[in-house]
DNA sequence: CTGAAAGCGCTTACAG
DNA sequence: CTGAAAGCGCTTACAG
């Protein structure tokens, strides 16, 4: 192994000038400048992670906790993961991948062994267990998704209560009067899911405000279970003309479920649905949905973690932001049938 | 920050003895054992990651070097990750994920830096440029795909002419004698793709000694070309009565397909496909298929890796390891309509 | 059964 | 503009 001693053996200076030379924080003349450079190129040389770690206590490293649950629906995950990875490298740090289920452990181990310099928190619950033990880390931390009390920690997430209340404008602006919501299972909202109510809530809201009629229910999170759900909602309002999906499965479902009640999108009934554009192109889908933004949130999520990295003592103040929902348009709105 | 001598002092030994009571490495008075225990229960010490690393030579770290292509399918990429982290997790392992477009690169940084012990590489392709880098590179490496040259590398893939051939036989046993095979596009094996050929020629081939015909297409890897391109290939083989899937977007647009073209499935046309069981749950996806044991084999390249990294030394013969195709029922094959 | 000390490979005050 | 030395927090021969 070729280690800065080495680098300085072949340059002829001391390996505090090679090490100076290597990170810029002091004058250098360009000869030695030149020799040592020439050196690392030379031997291949490339400093030991773990000792620069220890020497600064720095890692260049990020950690990404998730929660893939075995009940839910994991591949929307892959978007914030990609979003945040690519990202953090573009900034200088890798990303630790933890799938670990319980949360609470990994984070304090990875901690308190001082592994990482900070961590991004997937799929934040309601009450995120993790969050009391992220604000006693001595790392900072950025969270996707909004938790009931995100004090003193960055959040990024989509405006979920903004989202649901277009979802009902644009069907009522089409003229639709009557709407089913499905939203994911009731189980992701008793797990903290929050987002899962506040766009239903919020929907509820503006139906209300706008005279509309909403059916609100839950779909399972996978086949052939949420497939037989959607046929119980349409079959007990056989009146209503939208469906509004906050539900991946039931999006993925609802092509074969309406062939076989030989129901046409839009002409016999409009969709809007919640998930990413990329989503929707990989799976086919042919819904108009609001973009639920994953890579956009996953990058800035890792540019306010890496902002608090390297200003120590940052003192500045605490971000939430709410991406502004938008209706990306695949032509599945349209008026309701006569 | 608590070290190892806050602990000593606490439990009035020396650094090494309480080094050694944590490591078990020699053997400790009961007492002593007892005292250095509660020390780190009370200081709630955790060794730095670092300095064990500097110490250690080893990080308990592996990378999983992946290859996130804009227009592939990433999506079935989430099982065979999961799979490595879950596993390497309970192998004591944490895993850096790293989606860095050029491979080659990430993997020369991360190898000399000393960051991990060991390296899994997905998606590799038939001549990859990761694999002369990971045969000099000091640690361990593992692969999930087989190259042409796997020489000297543990290997973990699906036997994929044994799929292929599978596929075939299938149909021809139900009655079919006249097939269409989608595959990934045509740029994934210009990539490096093997295995699209592989199932492809192995097909083919069986097909030819079934006296099947057999006609093979490339495929889009999203909507809507994808779709269209089911519908061309329908088009132009109307007396086909099986379909072979080697192309999840193809698996995932085919509901539609069908259901515009008023046929059902297995009445009309037999289907069976490839991918995994997870991603045929997730996306309600009604075809029988050939499970492409995503997880195992994700964990499976896991176990092989650590056990080179922990017996250093290892003149243990290198594996590659083909699993054998299985094709899980889902009701989509049946006697070719008269 | 235990301790004092060296060493892993860096960075960075301290001195000149 | 450069060097010698201390120190980051561990582990592990060496000694007793």
């Amino acid at each position: 192994m070729v280690t800065i001693g080495d680098v300085a053996a072949a340059a002829g200076v001391s390996r505090s000038t090679a090490s100076y030379a290597l990170s810029g924080k002091r004058t250098i003349s360009p000869e030695v400048r030149a020799k040592v450079a020439e050196a690392v190129r030379d031997l291949n040389y490339t400093p030991n992670a773990g000792a620069r770690a220890l020497a600064t206590a720095r890692t260049s490293v990020i950690a990404l906790l998730g929660r893939f649950l075995a009940d839910e629906f994991a591949p929307a995950m892959l978007q914030y993961i990609l979003g945040v990875t690519n990202r953090a490298r573009e900034l200088g740090y890798d990303t630790l991948l933890v799938s670990e289920d319980d949360g609470v452990a990994a984070l304090q181990r990875i901690s308190s062994s001082r592994m990482v310099d900070g961590f991004v928190l997937l799929n934040v619950a309601e009450n995120d267990d993790r969050l009391p033990v992220l604000r006693n880390a001595p790392q900072p931390g950025a969270l996707l998704g909004l938790p009931g009390d995100p004090d003193g920690i960055d959040v990024f997430d989509l405006d979920f209560p903004a989202a649901g209340a277009l979802m009902v404008e644009t069907m009522h602006t089409h003229g639709h009067r009557e709407l089913i919501l499905v939203s994911q299972p009731l189980h992701v909202i008793e797990r903290g899911g929050a987002y899962v109510w506040r766009l239903a809530d919020s929907a509820r809201e503006r139906a209300a405000e706008l005279g509309v009629t909403l059916h609100s229910y839950f779909g399972a999170a996978s086949q052939p279970e949420v497939g037989r759900d959607l046929n119980r909602f349409l079959d007990a309002h056989p009146s209503a003309t939208g469906l509004l999906l906050n539900n991946e499965a039931a999006a993925a479902a609802l092509p074969n479920v309406l062939a076989s009640r030989g129901l046409k999108c839009p002409e016999d009934i409009s969709v809007v649905g919640r998930y990413s554009d990329d989503f929707a192109r990989m799976f086919s889908l042919p819904y108009s949905a609001v973009d639920s933004a994953a890579d956009e949130l996953g990058r800035r999520a890792v540019e306010a973690l890496v902002q608090r990295i390297e200003q120590r003592h940052s003192t500045s103040p605490v971000h939430i932001e709410l991406i502004r929902p938008m209706i990306q348009d695949r032509g599945s709105l349209a008026a309701p049938p006569k």
